[in-house]
DNA sequence: CTTGACTTTCCAGGGGCTGGAAGGTGTATG
DNA sequence: CATACACCTTCCAGCCCCTGGAAAGTCAAG
């Protein structure tokens, strides 16, 4: 099968296909004499491998340890079960990090909500609030969930 | 004051300082004899801001705008006020998003614990759960929160 | 013969920094 | 005066995971 069926069949982009050989993630599939990339069933298995283990978050380096231990012939069970376990703690922490800091943009939203809107000093509106927010910890680690791009492969 | 006593009483790294006023965040400031950059408490301030709307997850962009506007002298807490309950909403989308993930990550977890760990095919072991895993338009949606970079800078 | 759908390669950008190289400057010490 | 060290400057590269676009080739249908 070509690359965009490939595609169709795993829910990955073409793209993405392409780039995810580029970084040795797949194997250099054969070529037609067209130069085309071709496809088999068991690429279908691996891309869709590829893109589960995505979508529970787990890094393409990780993915691609685990797939590099398959292609040697070992079994990589206890290896995804040690990288689940892993994710599972990242996200525990990175869900209280994230109540913590919306507790505390709702404070601000609620207190700024009650001052002028018209101050341009900024010291009696809500950008003092902001100005004055300080993480006590618990965000500040959570740095990391403003670059959104809204790709919604899976819709 | 010099460039690091800034970036101790603000909290930012002295680099993304530099980084800031390459984007246009920060204006140019004016330079000592030495080329070395000089700032003031005003600078301090605007740092402050900058470093708190990041650190309840604003984006640069945003914030951008937010002090463009206020340099042009119009009061920005309105719009503040905007970003503030958008960034709530999206806050709320994102964490209903990773709790569904848990739930999944979990679940699978729990199952591929009974599997044999030693399965090559990927036919009778947890690898099997995870490539039959589909999110149902729960996740996919928060492909972001993977790129960590573990930066922790009020840390 | 043209249209259109597919394919190929390569280069650039996004978000928000962070690290490092290569070099200039300022101050304290021997 | 030499040296060590801390600070400053600029610029280039990399992180993570793609995504968009350009320029060009290939194939089937009308």
């Amino acid at each position: 099968m070509q690359i965009r069926e490939l595609a169709r069949a795993s829910g990955v982009p073409a793209k993405t296909i392409r780039y995810y050989e580029s970084i040795g993630l797949l194997p250099p599939p054969e070529r037609a004499a067209n130069n085309y990339r071709r496809y088999h069933q068991a690429d279908v298995e691996r891309l869709r491998f590829i893109a589960s283990a995505r979508s529970l978050g787990i890094g393409l380096r990780d993915i691609a340890e685990i797939l590099a231990a398959r292609d040697q012939g070992l079994a990589p069970c206890e290896r995804l079960l040690g990288v689940l376990a892993e994710r599972l703690g990242q996200l525990d922490h990175h869900i209280a990090g994230l109540l913590a800091l919306r507790a505390d943009l709702q404070r601000i939203q609620v207190a700024g909500a009650e001052l002028p809107r018209d101050d341009r000093s900024g010291e009696r509106c809500v950008c003092a609030l902001v100005r004055a927010y300080d993480p006590r910890g618990v965000a500040a680690i959570e740095r990391v969930e403003v670059a959104d791009g809204e790709s919604i492969r899976a819709g």
